[in-house]
DNA sequence: TTGAAAGCGATACCAT
DNA sequence: ATGGTATCGCTTTCAA
């Protein structure tokens, strides 16, 4: 950045003023024809563009949004922060991405993003302290919450209906028959892996059967172990898996133990993965393009799209049956 | 950003001069004790942090890095990109996100880079034009480009070394006993998928051997098609594909068509799939860690190491035999 | 050790 | 339509 250019040296080159190339760039400034050509031409030349710091700074606003993420592991993941950067990218906004060890936002997270004064910060799959939220609200920094609700903070959050999805995965698995159930959780303590958990189990209840219990931690060796530990001569019909990776661990563990019943398993996510033939993993999809741009409305968007709605915003997807 | 809480409103609260919190944020900068914990004590109660554009502006400096990055889909890359972020956060950087949808940066990338005067950019799986590498320099921006090598921009890069991994398979294959070979090609016109066929291509003529050849562009859609497009009267004994979900869109193929005669296959790059019991697939492991740590070295290292090798560097990696 | 003041590169208001 | 100037929040001389 030593070797900078600036506005000046593009007025110099063009011969006008530095207020006038600083029209050129400003949308809706009246610059005559004659002037914005030269300016343009000069830009051009030296490879000239606005410094974002020094404009950020004046318009006491900037255009950076923070994308918070934990789990690359989770191949849910890489799509979302894909579509959320390229939406981004079209209204105008840079991406400050963070990756956050834990499972909860850190000091140095926190720190960063108040110093970069984002406009907003996306959260995915991690949670916010209540210290942390104030000190985002403190600098006027709005946050939306991706996947996770957290009660205790008032925070925005997005989700999928993870309750009626659970419902729903239940019911059809009754309606195909299935007699006796295993749940595979997440990881405890999770907003989804107990929304989940708890819809599935209470519908199940609910209809006069009940389910068995095992925690996969929302990874592959997870539902792998998870099956694998289940006992071979008593195996449920149906399994539902917190999500798609430990479901396919668990299909996994499922076709190395060779049982001579078939058992039903549905994951969580619609992975990419999920649709390969090898798997052919039956799932729930989240509505995942619809639930990025209601959190990008919350976040950004105009008049009563913008703030606080009465509470934790809910989607629903598509159950989606496969071979499994 | 209206909100803006700054460096006057904590000298207000903690009865000191603006330049004297500047200090306190300074390392190195001489403030007695005294004054250090008052102002910190203002600082914390107001959530303050310095702003970084301001900073940055005046210090003509910027610690943002630029992350390009384009395939998503390929699982390779979250892991990649969470470490880059995690080792650039430590070393006082953050990281400005670009997604580009093409497998060259487009006008808008440069402009935003350039606009946030980065200290640097990491382009992943991506090239850039001659034109692309002129704006950067113009600016002063340093680049290296990750797993890509474009011989007429000159811009630094590093990758696994494809040739030398390559004829390992190779070799490893015909001492296996293997005869006939196809490769499965990546997205023709890569130095990846270019180093990797040639190489495999030229040890197998070497040795006598010759190879056969399809398309799988990268995909696992790609991989599944091209083993289904053999001819199943007369496979060959070993596969080798230029990258891991391709050798598993390939591995799945071949278990649908359940052959006789089993095939020997051997992915790259070691995604954590590949690892999965339901793969098990072989596959060449890529140096990521050395490749990072190498990479920021050439972007922002300290003297010799930063700045212009002779040509690309090309760190190897290590061969896995896994069940395939 | 401390405060006052200059200046980073841009925007926007004010004259012209 | 154009140029001059104040200003954004910070770092860094320069005096005191």
């Amino acid at each position: 950045m030593d070797k900078q250019i600036t506005a000046h040296d593009v007025a110099r080159l063009a011969g006008v003023s530095q207020s006038t190339v600083s029209r050129v760039f400003t949308e809706g400034a009246s610059v005559s024809d004659g002037s914005r050509k030269k300016v343009l031409k000069a830009a051009e030349e030296l490879g000239y563009q606005p410094n974002e710091f020094a404009r950020s700074l004046i318009m006491r606003k900037t255009r950076l949004i923070g994308l918070v993420m934990k789990n690359v592991d989770n191949p849910f993941y890489p799509a979302v922060l894909k579509k959320f950067t390229a939406t981004l990218r079209s209204m105008g906004y840079g991406v400050l991405l963070i990756d956050t060890a834990e499972d909860e936002l850190c000091p140095r997270d926190i720190e960063q993003l108040i110093a970069y004064k984002v406009a907003g910060v996306v959260i995915m799959d991690a949670t916010a302290s209540f210290g942390t939220a104030e000190a985002l609200k403190k600098n006027g920094i709005p946050a939306v919450l991706f996947n996770r609700v957290v009660e205790e903070t008032a925070l925005l959050s997005v989700s999928c209906d993870n309750r009626s999805a659970s419902r729903e995965i239940a019911l059809h698995l009754i309606e195909d028959g299935c007699e006796s159930f295993v749940y595979i959780a997440g990881k405890r303590g999770t907003s989804t892996n107990l929304e989940r958990e708890q819809s599935f189990t209470e519908t199940l209840q609910a209809e006069g059967y009940r389910s068995d219990f095992t925690v996969g931690g929302y990874t592959y060796d997870g539902g792998f172990k998870a099956v694998k530990n289940l006992p071979s001569e008593n195996m449920p019909d149906a399994i539902f898996a917190a999500n798609d990776i430990m479901a396919m661990g668990a299909l996994d563990a499922l076709k190395e133990m060779r049982l001579q019943k078939p058992v039903r398993l549905i994951g969580f996510d619609d992975i990419p993965m999920a649709s390969w033939p090898g798997y052919a993993l039956s799932t729930y999809k989240q509505p995942v393009d619809r639930m990025i741009e209601k959190t990008l409305g919350l976040l950004l968007g105009e008049g009563e799209e913008r703030g606080t709605p009465a509470g934790p915003v809910y989607l629903e997807g598509e159950l989606i049956i496969r071979e499994t």
